[in-house]
RNA sequence: GGGCGAAUAGCUCAGCUGGGAGAGCGUCGGCCUUACAAGCCGAAUGUCACAGGUUCGAUCCCUGUUUCGCCCACCA
């Protein structure tokens, strides 16, 4: 044996460091583009550049690491292509805050400036979250990092807009859209996130022009009635018959307005009567249009009022509000206030209650680039997981409207189209202009919006690989193979590649679609900054490290909507990842001396010993799990079976098992042990390294043999010939008695030191060989000192027993046995078997179940039968020696 | 209003295409057995939300109900 240089416990900050210097400088992430094998590629979802890792990334990086390590160990050609994405809005609001601490707004510095300034603080700030994901273990090839404003992802934009403008799939139009007066910008429909909120609902009064009458309407938003152009009632509604194609005198304004009837106005609401402002509300937006409405704007850009707005131009929207409603009072005209709890539409960067209004925006038309989508998904080119998310894609992608794509910030791919000042003609080409190619001017004015981030993040699995140009990349990697997103970017990005890919590839950009959970706290709720409750990864891999906590989000991975994640749980996973440095230090100190070819031992399977045998197959059912749940996406079943074959069976059973063995004089002995303890050391740690790549690494480089690096080993072929079923049969009778004299000895808290003896009978003949060729090995598991294995014979008095299937342990304990205690175990016992067996014979009884069921399941319940028959018989025959006992006491 | 998902041991959750209910943590008892006390051995614990249906057989499939969560739409 030789002295151990591993430590007692796994030191992973260390090892983690070293590994990392290590990897970065062999080079081992960077993609191979060999001919002739298969290729596997990822595309990262773009984490923002201002973005900080947050456990969500984590996970999703976790996952992508695990497919990556997997599919690179097989030997495929594997792509993980990572980047940021600008992220115009999150950025450029970063940026002004720091402008603001400096006293200065982005007009003070002008755009140019403005912009240069972004690009110095993506330089000197936009890399945090690269360099955190790296210290997780993410295995991106680094080297070919992009962003989205990249000088090639940008021509890619271009290329891409400019062929859809000429396509007539985008166009500018005088739309409703949600701006955000606080970022002073249009918004997307799904970047407008709604809260619940109190409110109220206000009452006003509207007389008729004729002094006949009135109508009174409702609005939580009073100061829009300074645009309001008609009022609406539904045609139907009888109280208001006589009121349809009258004018109403607009309060505050004096100016008139038609009553119209419309079918969008809601019999029951309210009052019944809608006042209608075409331009900031959508509703009435399309009723505006509908009846030819006048479209009147009362606020600017930043939600102050203007000069349509009269005397309360300048004012801001809510100080309008109030004094609209004061006014309103005062002139009588308001009916009533009512508490009122309603959602409200708020900006998802900076949470601004967003106001609905008419401006010209750019859009991208999305009927047709939604079909080929939905088409795709249709015929299974792209597969959703899970597939539940199907309904989702579909319903959305049926009801799509059409993508406002320009925003009024300066942080961004500027809208390649400028317009001519003379002659009014719209040049949208792939090279800047110079003059008007219609009328020769060069009084040309290019657009200032800029295009939404996510226009160019739809882009980014082939904008990444070098399009527009022709490049190996996009030959060896696209369309890529799987896509790990988390699901609520489903409709902002997966659906808006799938369209560009689809239109500019002509192929989805990725075949699988893995969408999984949203990491929540233990108790449900999102993780945010004001709650608290938000678990920093980089905290985790500080305080239990990168492999606890990767396996941790992988072990939680399962196909659900939520993962809540609770601390202890990481915690516990820690002593897994300890359990198996142990493992492999006790392993090491064994294997040290040794030549690695002794693993060849586990080649030649027939001339292993039963444990020996046992311990291969078990390595390879776990093999095949995990195999199979890296290819299906199961990332929890890759963890759970890992989890349970290292620490149950290679760790409390087989180590136990061939520590005699490594110890024996018997060179044959030991080293057939230390052969198979190499083999099935060396496999587990291929199995686990996707998920676990530190520790395993680590391990892999101190067994022995010359060793290149573990991540660049393949992963386990399937060896069937290490697969036993008889072995593991054989295994599991020697399994029930160790357990039962352990249990013995533990109910009567003998302690470990005690000698004891057993008796085990056993009339089976196999079963009794087997037990026989192991009698010394489970007295050595078990401490006792002295095991008898018989058929048959007298059963012993004075003995605590224990009934398995087909056999009888009995272990003497003179004045010791407490016979109360061992008649009531037998009869809960008795009366469990009896139960199941009263419900084998109810089913082999059932004509139905005989010709029906399957013969598998028929045999089975047969053989269940027959041994819960033998059990019965035994613990009887026990019962009755017991009440004996119990009597003559 | 439309859709999706969840309900299983005290807690957090597995349970893949129907055929004797599992894990981790926690609890209780024993053990420093020379890889690991971040450990080992053992024990206890479930009308698998409720009601029907299909089936020889349902935690699993179908219908309905209840509770909870999420998404979309609406929100004058």
């Amino acid at each position: 044996m030789t002295e151990t240089f591993l430590s007692k416990s796994y030191e992973f900050a260390a090892t983690e460091e070293k590994w990392l210097a290590r990897w970065r400088a062999e080079h081992c992430f960077a993609a191979h583009m060999d001919a002739g094998k298969p290729a596997f590629s990822i595309v990262i979802p773009p984490p923002n550049v201002t973005g900080v890792l947050h456990i969500g990334h984590a996970l999703n990086n976790t996952l992508q690491d695990v497919l990556t390590r997997y599919h690179r160990m097989k030997g495929d050609n594997t792509l993980w292509l990572p980047g940021t994405d600008h992220a115009g809005i999150a950025t450029q609001n970063v940026v002004e805050k720091q402008l603001l601490a400096e006293g200065k707004r982005r007009n003070d510095l002008g755009r140019d400036a403005f912009i240069e300034r972004v690009w110095q603080w993506r330089r000197e700030k936009g890399g945090v979250i690269i360099e955190q994901l790296k210290k997780i273990g993410a295995s991106c090839d680094w080297e070919r990092e992009r962003f989205t404003m990249d000088e090639g992802l940008s021509k890619a934009v271009r290329q891409v807009f400019v062929t859809l403008y000429k396509e007539g799939l985008i166009y500018k139009g005088d739309y409703i859209v949600n701006r955000c007066p606080s970022c002073q910008t249009a918004l997307s429909d799904d970047e407008v996130e709604y809260e619940e909120g109190d409110g109220s609902l206000y009452h006003i009064r509207y007389p008729l022009a004729d002094g006949s009458g009135a109508l009174v309407v409702a609005t939580t938003r009073p100061e829009t009635m300074l645009g309001d152009t008609a009022v609406a009632v539904h045609p139907d509604d009888a109280r208001y018959q006589d009121f349809i194609g009258k004018e109403v005198v607009l309060p505050l304004t004096g100016r008139t307005i038609r009553v119209i009837a419309d079918k969008a106005v809601e019999l029951g609401f309210g009052t019944g009567a809608l006042k209608v402002t075409p331009s900031h509300d959508r509703n009435d937006y399309e009723m505006g249009k509908r009846h030819n409405l006048a479209f009147i704007k009362i606020m600017d850009g930043r939600g102050l009022m203007n000069e349509n707005a009269g005397v309360y131009q300048g004012l801001e929207r809510f100080a309008c509000r109030e004094r609209i409603v004061a006014d309103l009072r005062d002139a009588g005209f308001l009916v009533s206030i009512e508490d009122y709890r309603h959602s409200v539409g708020v900006c998802y960067r900076c949470h601004t209650v967003i106001e609905p209004e008419t401006s010209v925006q750019w859009f991208v038309a999305m009927k047709t680039l939604a079909e080929e989508a939905m088409a795709a998904v249709e015929d299974g080119r792209v597969r959703l997981h899970p597939k539940s998310w199907r309904q989702n894609f579909f319903g959305w992608m049926n009801n799509i409207r059409d993508w406002c794509i320009s925003r009024q910030i300066w942080w961004g791919h500027r809208i390649p189209s400028w317009d001519c000042q003379d002659c009014g003609e719209r040049i949208v080409e792939m090279t800047d202009p110079s003059r008007c190619p219609q009328c020769g001017s060069t009084n040309i004015v290019q657009e200032k919006d800029v295009l939404d981030t996510w226009f160019s993040s739809a882009l980014w699995p082939f904008s990444t690989m070098g399009w527009p140009e022709k490049t190996s990349e996009l030959a060896m990697f696209y369309p890529t193979s799987v896509l790990v997103t988390s699901f609520d970017i489903l409709f902002f990005w997966v659906a808006r590649m799938m369209m560009m890919g689809l239109h500019f590839m002509g192929e989805p950009p990725f075949k699988d679609v893995y969408l999984h959970a949203l990491v929540r706290d233990k108790d449900g709720r999102k993780m945010s900054k004001s709650l608290g409750n938000g678990i920093d990864p980089l905290d985790v891999v500080a305080q239990h490290g990168a492999d606890a906590m990767r396996f941790t989000l992988t072990a939680l991975a399962a196909q659900g909507r939520e993962i809540r994640l609770d601390l202890e749980r990481i915690e516990g996973y820690r002593h897994f990842i300890n359990k198996i440095w142990n493992a492999a230090r006790f392993a090491h100190m064994h294997l040290a001396d040794c030549h690695e070819n002794i693993r060849e031992i586990a080649d030649n399977t027939e001339q292993l010993s039963l444990a020996q045998r046992w311990i291969l197959s078990r390595a390879e059912a776990c093999a095949e799990t995990v195999r199979r749940a890296y290819d299906d996406f199961l990332f929890n079943e890759a963890a759970q079976a890992s989890y349970q074959f290292i620490w149950t069976e290679f760790c409390d059973w087989y180590l136990e098992w061939i520590k005699p063995d490594l110890f024996s004089a018997d060179i044959g002995v030991k080293d057939e042990a230390r052969g198979v303890l190499l083999a099935v050391l060396e496999t587990l740690l291929r199995l686990t390294h996707p998920i676990i790549p530190f520790v395993t690494e680590e391990i892999w480089s101190v067994l022995p043999g010359a060793r290149s690096s573990l991540m660049l080993s393949p992963f386990p072929e399937p060896r069937p010939d290490w697969r036993d079923l008889r072995a593991e049969e054989e295994m599991a009778v020697v399994m029930e008695v160790i357990s039962g004299l352990r249990t013995i000895r533990s109910e009567y808290e003998i302690h470990p030191s005690v000698k004891l003896t057993a008796v085990v009978f056993c009339p089976g003949q196999e079963k009794q060989a087997v037990l026989s060729a192991n009698g010394e090995r489970i007295a050595a598991l078990t401490r006792f000192e002295r095991l008898s294995i018989t058929a048959s014979g007298a059963k012993p008095e004075n003995a605590a027993g224990f009934v398995g299937a087909d056999l009888e342990i009995f272990v003497p304990l003179q004045g010791f046995v407490d016979v109360a205690a061992e008649l009531a175990k037998n009869q809960k016992e008795l009366a469990k078997v009896e139960e199941k067996l009263a419900q084998t014979r109810k089913k082999l009884g059932n004509e139905n179940f005989l010709k029906k069921a399957q013969p598998a399941a028929v045999a089975k319940e047969q053989g269940k039968l027959a041994e819960l028959q033998g059990r019965l018989a035994l613990l009887t025959e026990a019962g009755n020696r017991l009440k004996k006992m119990a009597g003559a006491a």
